[in-house]
DNA sequence: CTCTTATTTAAAGATATCTTTAATTATTAG
DNA sequence: CTAATAATTAAAGATATCTTTAAATAAGAG
């Protein structure tokens, strides 16, 4: 999962998948890339749970599986406050901070 | 960054510098590894940011980077909610469940 | 059934990453 | 200064990753 992170081009692809259901031929359209890469890219965040893939006749359509994500947050819960009470405490800091800028 | 972080030694070096600050001769003892690979990593770390070294003498007392950790949180946030209430919302409901569980 | 389209899989090459050993730098102790 | 200790850097080997080309699978159109 991490190792499936590490990787610019994936994690572009997660961020487009986010915004809109693709299929392979399309994401590829986003990267300088042959389709084939496109689509071993997309095993491996299949593989690591990262994407959900559903056949539609001859073409697989693929969207970000948005559970799956939690692990990255654990890790930064760890590592970044003991408490869940401190990363509540940030983004509501964040969001007032915000709403002065307004 | 990313690429630091995909290392499985090297995020739990990150998580046991979370609890102590260590001379890399320390971090090694918890590592199947030479020192000089740890160091390696050290640098990796370094380099991304993540850690902190503060020279003592001849040692070198490496820290956890605290600030540093956010592009993790900021990833995560743009993945899986579009705005921080969802977030914020989260971790009250997280919150709330492990009262319960007590 | 044959041709086309969409996609995956396998093989191969180039590049990157991890880990070790050996050499190097820097600090402290005698 | 010399020896010992702490750590880094360089070189080298093994392994892993990315990307491409070519072959394979699978669905739909004629």
């Amino acid at each position: 999962m991490w190792k499936a992170l590490s990787d610019d081009s994936r994690r572009h692809m997660l961020l487009l998948l986010k915004d809109k259901n693709m299929f392979p031929s399309e994401l590829a359209e986003h990267f300088d890339m042959t389709l084939a890469g496109v689509s071993t890219h997309l095993r491996i965040l299949r593989d690591a749970d990262l994407v959900k893939e559903k056949r539609e006749g001859q073409r697989r359509l693929y969207s970000l599986n948005t559970e799956a994500t939690l692990e990255i947050k654990n890790f930064y819960d760890q590592m970044w406050s003991n408490n869940l009470n401190s990363l509540k405490e940030f983004v509501e800091n964040k969001k007032r901070k915000e709403g002065k800028r307004k």
